[in-house]
DNA sequence: ATTGAAAATATTGTCAACATTCTACAAGAA
DNA sequence: TTCTTGTAGAATGTTGACAATATTTTCAAT
């Protein structure tokens, strides 16, 4: 029922900025230059500033005084980083989930879960991922702890991130992450919190294991080649073409 | 080695606000505008503006597009859920601290632990607040976890907040607390990361409870009576007084 | 050729003004 | 009286310009 506001424009050019990164288009270490941004994209400094705070805050870039914006750097090290917390964080959102979910939020979860084997079973990867974050996200909800909410959805991007950067996914490995997810849903379908959080913590230090053993290049680019950008973003009306996320 | 730029005017005026919100000079709820606010403190609006992104990263604040700022509502559910939180990521910490730290780490906590010793047998309850804190710190980068390090010094103005709002720290409730440290710090030199966790997890739990039993009034103040400030923030050299952070 | 300082350039920090949108209050009709 | 609607005021979003600072380049001296 909420419709977007769909003016800001600091949150457009952060959305596009987010993609670039997590898809690697803009290199761990790579410098952001305000002005040229602004020049490319259309707009003035301001936004721009702010839409970097935002990515800030989502750890995607980082700032430094009079330094400027730098993509935030992604190593082996960080990534297992990320992982020892999600395992804890996601693991405690199911147990909360399972504890606390309502039947609307079963119901929910078990739309996610027919998603996401639907997409395993069509061997449809990107599909795949946008549905497990979709469980992730109603299970988030089910968990009714908003803090935790807040900050997972702060995670969110750069755990696709790291998952961009491993070159996972093989069928095989789908169908063993829907078997873990298959098991989530029955425990909180039994309101088994503690049963919940095993599985979870199991899946996450699985998918751990999987993205830490093979990356992709390191990508450490500090030149600036990247694809020019022609898609000028301008308040209004204009390119608002995907609303879906 | 490294001196702060100290130069942010909007590092300053967050510095500036997170107190007052800790504190309860600026409650709940309350409406933060920022050309009031720019006014008063003598800076332009644009400063004021990365401010409030900062807060907002530290969940202090919230900000709705076209709607402004208001101070985060804190209430005894979102207490709950910060140590359903903190719970988690604390006994992260201390396990991978307990495995993971140097030598020269495990000085720096026997020393903040001798520091909290002494606080609380002077009965010195917010030297006692900034020790514990200060162990964290030092646990936190024996860690060796940068993510989980940014995540839980973004959460301590949160976490302050909500202890500032318990009328809680008896002297008995120091000595309790001052256990477990002791506990810790045992785990954290036989490098039982197991047991150090448990203890820090026992710990945070008895702090929840501490504060989610006896807690100040609501203060849902939506009226903007406070404290008229004077102390006007100036770039340059002025109000660097402090460095240690 | 190398090193150092100083000028030149580039980039971020800050400001004041304009544009847009929300809120509140009042006036009128049912 | 109560609900709707229009207008005025206030607050935020955005912009371009100026100031302060970091980075690079240039040039001279060893």
């Amino acid at each position: 029922m909420d419709f977007k506001p769909s003016n800001n424009l600091c949150a457009q050019i952060a959305e596009y900025l987010s993609t670039q990164i997590i898809k690697g288009e803009l290199k761990s270490g790579e410098r952001i230059k305000e002005a040229k941004l602004a020049q490319e994209l259309g707009v003035s400094r301001g936004p721009i500033r702010e839409a970097l705070h935002v990515l800030e805050k989502k750890r995607l870039v980082e700032m430094t005084p009079r330094r400027g914006a730098r993509v935030t750097q992604m190593s082996a090290s960080s990534a297992a980083s990320l992982y020892d917390i999600i395992v804890e964080l996601y693991g405690l959102a199911a147990r909360k989930a399972a504890e606390n979910r309502s039947s609307k939020d079963l119901q929910g979860i078990r739309h996610a879960l027919k998603r996401i084997k639907y997409c395993a079973n069509k061997g449809d990867v990107p599909g795949y991922n946008d549905a497990i974050f979709q469980l992730a996200l109603v299970g988030e909800k089910a968990a009714k702890n908003p803090l935790l909410e807040q900050m997972l959805s702060d995670l969110e991007p750069v755990t696709r991130r790291v998952q961009f950067a491993s070159l996972r996914h093989r069928t095989e490995d789908l169908k063993k992450s829907v078997a873990f997810f298959e098991r989530f849903v029955q425990c909180t379908e039994a309101k088994d919190g503690e049963m919940a959080c095993q599985t979870i913590r199991a899946y996450t230090q699985n998918e751990r294991e999987l993205a830490l053993s093979n990356r992709r290049a390191p990508s450490t680019g500090d030149k600036e080649s990247r694809g020019n950008l022609t898609t000028h973003i301008r308040r209004g009306k204009v390119s608002n073409g995907k609303n879906n996320d």
